[in-house]
DNA sequence: GCCAACGTTGGC
DNA sequence: GCCAACGTTGGC
């Protein structure tokens, strides 16, 4: 089981949206960037992962699950890209915002302040664990 | 809306 | 294979 973190601006795909398509999911599609590429390719069935809004919001807003591994981008032709499918699971009871991530000593190694600008990126398993609790989830399975 | 950070492209 | 130019991302 592996932990990630997927970034959409709300304007572009929010997290009601991603709600909305329900148990079904959706592409988490349009990613052009090798390194979040390869991130997905990495990812299996029932790894977990946070749902980060970024430009508005910039908050952990929800935890999402991947349903179908990775497969190319059906936005493109261009067979260099490809996506994984991503069904929400839950809400973050709190929000957990980025400036409460930055200031939590725990968090300091964590993709999101590390590599701000990298839109989907690993989550150890501590790190994990620290934001659900921030986000006051106790135990992410049963949320 | 600005601008810093950073990834990508393309000329040499 | 280097590096300058350029485009994009994303926090502020």
């Amino acid at each position: 089981m592996a932990y990630w973190l997927f970034k959409s601006e709300p304007f572009k795909w929010s997290w009601d949206q991603q709600k909305a398509k329900g148990k079904a999911g959706e592409e988490w599609d349009g990613i052009r960037n090798y390194q979040a590429r390869n991130n997905m390719r990495a990812m299996k069935v029932g790894d977990l992962g946070f749902f980060y809004h970024s430009n508005e919001g910039l908050n952990i807003v929800g935890i999402v699950e991947i349903c179908v591994e990775s497969h190319p981008d059906s936005t493109t032709d261009d067979e260099r890209w490809d996506c994984v499918d991503v069904k929400a699971v839950c809400d973050m009871p709190e929000p957990v915002t980025l400036k409460a991530v930055k200031a939590n000593p725990k968090l300091a190694a964590m993709s999101l302040v590390t590599s701000m600008r990298l839109s989907v990126q690993p989550v150890t398993e501590d790190e994990w664990l620290e934001v659900c609790r921030m986000g006051g989830l106790d135990n992410p399975p049963t949320c």
